[in-house]
DNA sequence: GCGCTGACGCGAT
DNA sequence: CATCGCGCCAGCG
């Protein structure tokens, strides 16, 4: 019904917020867990709009592990280095994560979202 | 109101 | 593995 959900961003702040120290999350991922599936550019948007200092977003990267920023950039750095202390290993300029166990495709067409 | 853009994802090449 | 291309969707000229 109602498509505008006002409290997407506090809800994916609240996803983001979650994230244990030293782990890290995609995009898609943090979406699915915000209730939205498929909506990992939405995140994206949610992250950058944000204001919140304190909101660990450099633990969330896109999903072949790389950080979603430009490389090199001011943020990129800033990102790579966190993650750094917190202990978690880049190979590459990219995270080892594994891959999503591809779900039934169907699912994956459907994307039922759980409000 | 329309079209371009992007802190994405994934199968195909 | 590294790349490319196309699909998605909401925000913003």
């Amino acid at each position: 019904m109602d498509a505008k959900l006002p409290d997407w961003d506090a809800r994916v702040a609240a996803v983001v917020r979650a994230i244990p120290r030293g782990s890290v999350l995609s995009y898609g991922e943090v979406a699915r867990r915000a209730g939205r599936p498929g909506h990992a550019r939405q995140v994206a948007r949610a992250l950058a709009a944000s204001a919140d200092r304190d909101l660990p977003w450099y633990r969330v990267l896109r999903a072949d592990g790389r950080p979603g920023l430009a490389p090199a950039s001011d943020a990129w750095r800033t990102q790579c280095r966190r993650l750094a202390e917190e202990g978690v290993v880049m190979r590459a300029g990219r995270v080892r994560m594994q891959r999503r166990p591809a779900q039934d495709l169907d699912e994956l067409l459907w994307a039922p979202d759980r409000t």
